[in-house]
DNA sequence: TGCGCTCTCTGAAGCGCTTAAGACATTCTG
DNA sequence: CAGAATGTCTTAAGCGCTTCAGAGAGCGCA
């Protein structure tokens, strides 16, 4: 009974029946200090008879050219990216952040282009757009510029007048091998999320994977084998898991495994793929790490938890987070874009390496 | 320099240029059978060049009464919502329901009164408001009804005129019960997230918890206690965690733990306690589930993941999400709510629980 | 008394778009 | 060949709100 679908009242409405004019009416709800207190009380309690609930969220936006929301686009669907943990605290931080100033986040999810199809990006309500690690040359990012929309950018190449923060992911990769290499390994394996825009799963030259479309996995892979290159230690298999989910990775890893010669080292390029790649060993009855040496990447919460604890690649996911969500304020406030930001990373040990075996 | 913040050109700036009508550019984006191909052609060719990307969505929802969004509500942060794979996984579904016919997500976090707050709500841009698991009595469901926005309540109790999608989890709790009821077990311990308003963490009595703010919980409890007060046992401990995050459970049900006796069994509300109290359990080196058994709720990936394997109660989440997103759509196709929807659960036994100890 | 102030409130011009209704020309129909 | 049907484009009335630029009234102050 309460939602019978009649029109709702309108500013118009209220002004009419209290018998002031509309721009009263609108100062009653924006600008208490516009008119008399007993006016304005007359007003709300008058509004509040009617039904008038407030101004119209949408009119309002047409009219201040502000809509109080920022469009966070993904690379992949809602569930894919939130099972990362990296990403709900990044979210959250960003969130948070620009909630400050009254923003909401717009979800747009990924379709199969390594991003939100233009469209959607064309028509969302938004203040903002911010880009989380999309594929390069997403069309999301050209909507993003043909609508004027101011843009921050995460993790990506850097666009031109847009705001970016990013990790220093070949860093962290680089710490990462060494860290291996010091510890006596000489057989890796690589395992990757997803490169290229057919996503295939399986086998790929670090050739092939140094052409992914995602800058943090070409950054990552090229500290990976860089470093194990000038180690003297060449043409490291990589597999490419076939999504993001953990089971997906425990397969790949899998793979990795059995091959022969075993590494005895499994680089990976998130947490995620990490604790998949446990699984795997488990499953196999190796020991880690006794038998093999396992390093994730993002120090996510379930690094800590795994069994054992993971050795990874820190970033401080909370602050990239709240550092994006400050820029975005910064932006909507007509200021410009300062210089990128490149957060530094740190190699925890924790159980999951050890020394080669013998 | 691409976001020189100078006037992006409208709709009347096209039509000038190209020297028609307003209404005709309109139909050149909007209904292509409503120009000449020609025409339409030299239209879009003019917007293109003046850097025109189509009809501003602000200014188009104020004329269709329609925004293309649907505001979810939640009762925590970003951060602590998607930790959960339980609501990560019905959100993917329900934002790939709703995508179909162009609906985007607007996410609305909690603050501090079981839900989001008020005026976020009353500014939020969205056709529809989705309420995920909010307290009782939560201001946002207020300023909904306020709105007149149409509402979908998952996991909640019955709001009038809303569509509703929940779980048996009374059921499911039962299922529960009796598993390890039959199991011989006859010391129980409760683990239970956030009840109350005031988010304490620590022991409660089962008829304190039996006040939560939310129906999950309440559900859940009465299937517990109930059950096991059929089967004489009673003065069962419940937890509180003092948050939702797995750390959190596993310092509460190490709490449960050391209270003497010693519970046998823990029930706990969800996965991520139940996993918390694996956690728990482990450090203490008590043997799962040779001295305890622990059984959780949901059955989210993860369940199956843990070491041993969790038993738990499966609810179909994909389900219940899709289930939401299509009574989402229904309503704003002007349709009613349907009955409320229960949907079933389903005991899934693994390695986490077994006979009491001797 | 007269002037400038402050305090309240109003008028009216937008914000950028959609869409019903209609004008006009051309093409079909019998 | 008249009249209907069709195709193409325009006119104009909104959608519901914000906000600049006043208009009056009442006030203190010299």
């Amino acid at each position: 009974m309460a939602s019978t679908r009649r029109r709702q009242p309108t500013l118009d409405d209220v002004a009419d029946e209290v018998g002031v004019s509309r721009t009263t009416v609108s100062n009653a709800f924006n600008r208490p200090d516009q008119l008399s207190a007993a006016l304005r009380e007359e007003v709300l309690r008058t509004a509040k008879r009617l039904g008038y609930a407030g101004p119209d969220p949408v009119a309002r936006s047409l009219a201040t050219r502000r809509v109080g929301a920022i469009a966070f686009m993904l690379d992949t669907g809602v569930s894919a990216a939130f099972s990362d943990p990296a990403l709900s605290i990044t979210l959250d931080a960003l969130a948070a952040e620009v909630d400050r100033e009254g923003h909401a986040l717009l979800l747009l999810p990924g379709g199969d282009h390594g991003g939100p199809p233009a469209d959607r990006v064309l028509n969302a309500q938004a203040d903002l757009a911010v880009a989380y690690s999309l594929a390069d040359g997403a069309p999301a990012l050209r909507a993003v510029r043909d609508r004027g929309l101011p843009l921050v950018v995460i993790d990506q190449p850097y666009v031109s007048g847009a705001a970016r923060v990013s990790t220093d992911d070949r860093g962290g990769a680089i710490a990462a091998a060494r860290h291996l290499l010091d510890l006596g390994h000489r057989r890796f394996g690589i395992l990757s999320a997803q490169c290229l825009s057919e996503p295939r799963g399986g086998p790929m030259t670090a050739e092939e994977a140094a052409k992914s479309m995602f800058r943090d996995n070409r950054e990552r892979l090229a500290g990976y084998v860089d470093t194990l290159a000038t180690a003297g230690v060449t043409g490291v298999p990589v597999w490419e898991t076939s999504g993001t989910s953990r089971e997906q990775a425990r397969q790949a890893a899998g793979e990795l495994l059995d091959g022969d010669p075993r590494p005895t080292a499994l680089l990976c390029m998130s947490d995620e793929l990490a604790l998949g790649a446990l699984a795997a060993a488990r499953q196999r009855g190796l020991r880690v790490p006794g038998e093999l040496s396992v390093v994730g990447f993002d120090d996510a919460p379930p690094a800590a938890w795994a069994e054992p604890a993971l050795t990874t690649v820190r970033q401080d996911l909370q602050r990239k987070g709240r550092l994006a969500g400050e820029l975005a304020l910064r932006l909507l406030a007509g200021r410009k874009a300062p210089p990128p930001v490149t957060l530094p990373v740190e190699l925890v040990v924790r159980d999951s390496t050890g020394p080669r075996p013998a």
